[in-house]
DNA sequence: CCGGATCCGTAACGATACTG
DNA sequence: CAGTATCGTTACGGATCCGG
């Protein structure tokens, strides 16, 4: 009798094109791949981090994932001092690159895709949105600028924060912050790219603490330079 | 007996979460999907072209993925006069929209997936990236510019004309071209994003014809803006 | 020939159970 | 916590067939 070991397929499924776009895909055009690396965008994560956020991947299919981003260079493993006894995963020069690549993607998704409203058992968390929309801000409008803003979105909550040029978003509330935005997703991404208009968002967004950084940090999302354009 | 008819999924597979780039991908993400809006952007196609542009793709997932982006107005789907009796699949401005956010993707894959050259059997056309590299070039610097250049990358032709503001890039050999371009694709993707110097490039880019319009555009790549970053 | 539809084998994915 | 192992279901790939 003999038995079949199934072999695990040495060569990943290619499109076989000799294209930017085509090679981009080989990589990281499978399923939640693209989105393992947008959560990785609001700081490194752990494995259960990764699990808990992408709903409905998988243990197996996660694994594969991070371990095929790793392969790639994208990401990375690094163990956390023993006292955490945890490891974490962080985007590299490479991954952030990649990320910086998607938020014109995201934002077309925002424009596009968000008019139908959040359904009731679809998942949803602030920063999702955020990291993407942060990227919009002009490096060069940040020299000397320092802020922390807590955002509540829908229900759900994170920080955009500005400190010697870095950017950075944070999942959660944090204790540190200049002060406190309340809307929604909608309206936070229509100031930012699109039809809100900034001088009437009175009863939209509402302010709890020093209006001053909100309004930086607002003014800042709606410079942003253009949108690239097709055709 | 009772017979149990395959029901066609009234459900799309969905990421189930609000976010623009989750709401991209439950609609573009699937396999092959952003590959034939890349095809659409080098002008409209017929269902034999894409099915011959697309190697591997099977004609049945083709045609769903077809039908899903005309659902999802990204294409039309129109008939040609009778002589032809044909029917062309056009992007739609949504559509073209999605093109535009495709490129940073597209230009990433250039930057870091170009290295390992092409593949004996790889398939390869020029207007693949022809069309990405195109979209770089600012519409403010092409007022009063008239232009058809033919470039032969790798083997593959492909022209990119500028007339009233408007970038156009179509495949194989044009017959009004005023000057031609002979060079690879590494080459022309270094100049117009990285590496490549454009001052030492004589032994790598050769022009037959009109040098002028041949600088004019190649100009006109290199002094694209700035690409998104990320951190 | 063009524009698909049908069928079927294989690979990818999703859910759950289990383990160091 | 950080994954493997297993297994049923879905998606994809290739071939064939079919109506205009």
């Amino acid at each position: 009798m003999i038995f079949y070991r199934k072999v695990r397929a040495v060569t990943r499924r290619s499109y076989n094109q000799y294209c930017g776009l085509s090679r981009s895909l080989d990589l990281v055009g499978e399923r939640w791949t693209l989105l393992v690396v947008r959560e990785l965008m609001s700081g490194p994560k752990r494995y259960s981090d990764l699990a808990d956020a992408l709903d409905g991947i998988g243990t197996s299919l996660l694994a594969n994932r991070i371990k095929q981003l790793h392969e790639d260079g994208l990401i990375t493993r690094e163990h956390l001092p023993p006292p955490a006894a945890s490891q974490v995963y962080t985007l590299t020069p490479t991954g952030r690159e990649l990320a910086a690549a998607l938020v014109p993607l995201a934002l077309w998704g925002m424009r596009h895709r968000l008019d139908e409203p959040r359904r009731p058992d679809e998942n949803y968390r602030a920063e999702w949105s955020l990291v993407f929309l942060a990227a919009l801000i002009d490096p060069a409008d940040t020299v000397g600028v320092r802020v922390t803003v807590q955002f509540r979105l829908d229900d759900s909550a994170a920080a955009l924060s500005i400190e010697d040029g870095a950017i950075r978003v944070t999942p959660g509330e944090v204790d540190h912050a200049d002060t406190v935005v309340v809307t929604d997703l909608r309206t936070l991404a229509g100031l930012a790219y699109g039809p809100v208009d900034p001088v009437a968002i009175g009863e939209r967004v509402r302010v709890e603490g020093d209006a001053a950084p909100a309004r930086l940090l607002i003014d800042l999302l709606t410079r942003h330079r253009e949108v690239l354009r097709f055709s």
